[in-house]
DNA sequence: CGCGGTCTGAGAGCAGTGCTCTCGGACGAG
DNA sequence: CTCGTCCGAGAGCACTGCTCTCAGACCGCG
């Protein structure tokens, strides 16, 4: 039934590689930093550099699976963590995905930087990491659209300059995007911002000698959004 | 008069290599991309690679006097802008704060990748890169302490977690962060990292297929955040 | 002016990197 | 059982950061 089972005996093997591969490879970049080495990586397979070839054409498509995994991995968590908490609950499903988001990025800091620092250097993002990587952003679309459906929040009524106005309106049209009226989504992005570059200037070290409690400062930036957005007073 | 005619020709030739050196290795990093080569920019400035150890110990150090010049090249560049707006003009000091940050990133890409992307691998800030890179944020508590001191800002009364309030009200008592009260200063850190999150997601391409105006978007960024300050209505 | 020390560039070399290519053996589908 | 596919090993290329040695150029001081 699973779908390793259908598989004949060398592709079980190949995917058990690819793997294993990648599992050495995230463990090095959690150790190690940012310099991902292919022949390391080689080397704690117990194999040759260029056997990992064979499975990796090069070290931006290893660092680009990374990637794709880090983003599903990271939506995952948050899809999870909101979930949990009762769907009447739009302020607690806000804090929910902003606290795991979060939480992700503490325990994956590479991982992170890798999502949310600067470019890596030959790599433009391709097709398959939009995906994954959108999902938090539809989940907290969800949210708000609940929240406007259900009369909960009140669609602020903010002078949007023309050209902002139509993108946001463009991208109502979205599948995922669509119920979040304009005035929503433009406070919604500004919040997303706020967090991330929140969640960035803390694990880049921006904070330093200046924020000491960093749970504190976070959650406080999860009422701040929240209550911007008409989630909460 | 100058610094330079009462150097030795020599430690002249010196401070004039070491300028060089730094110039074709901001060129590489704009050109080539993050990954800089000191053999390469050794190559570009006619010299064998070993020489160029004679001027920087490492291709770290080398990269830390980039950031050093970067920091301060930026906030000379916000500082101009900022100086040439009317003093009264409170939120027209903002914004030409905001613009500029976001222009010097736009012309100075990875640069300001290399200040405010991943941390690089090696290298921990030292000492000599917190003083320029606070100035732009200096300038930002000397906008709202006068905003504060005029009457122009009404310090809003949110209700902050005690420990965030204590970081804010102990920030409050260094040298060039006095006068903000600490609701003045966590919505000044809440617009700063909304502000560089907003920089950081259009360099590096999170806003792709969502903005398209990005002129109008951080506009619209600055005006929340300036009206969020009370700077404006 | 000349001597001695300092500064500087060249060159060779080491260990590491990404990546390519060839070869031989193992595996599995027919 | 055989033939084609797959896979790992090994050698090799061009590159990297960095070290060390050597020789020459420069400059300050006597």
């Amino acid at each position: 039934m699973s779908l390793e089972s259908t598989l004949t005996p060398r592709a079980r093997a190949r995917v058990e590689t690819i793997e294993q591969i990648k599992q050495i490879a995230r463990h090095h970049l959690a150790v190690e930093g940012p310099n991902l080495s292919l022949r390391a990586v080689a080397r704690d397979l117990g194999v040759v550099s260029s056997a990992v070839y064979r499975y990796f054409a090069s070290r931006d498509e290893l660092l680009t699976a990374l990637i794709v995994d880090a983003y599903t991995s990271m939506a995952d968590a948050i899809e999870q963590a909101e979930k949990q908490v009762p769907r009447r609950d739009l302020a607690g499903r806000w804090f929910a995905l902003g606290r795991s988001a979060r939480q992700w990025a503490l325990h994956n800091q590479h991982e992170y930087a890798l999502l949310y620092g600067s470019p890596v250097p030959g790599y433009a993002a391709p097709q398959d990491t939009i995906e994954p990587a959108n999902r938090p952003v539809l989940l907290a679309m969800a949210i708000l659209r609940e929240g406007v459906e259900r009369r909960a929040i009140d669609p602020p009524r903010d002078r949007l300059p023309k050209p902002v106005r139509a993108d946001f309106e463009r991208i109502a049209s979205i599948d995922g995007f669509t119920g979040v009226p304009p005035g929503v989504m433009a406070r919604a992005f500004t919040a997303w911002a706020q967090l991330f570059g929140t969640i960035s200037f803390e694990l880049f070290g921006r904070f330093t000698n200046a924020i000491t409690d960093y749970d504190a400062y976070f959650e406080h930036q999860l009422k701040v959004t929240a209550r911007h957005l008409g989630l909460s007073r």
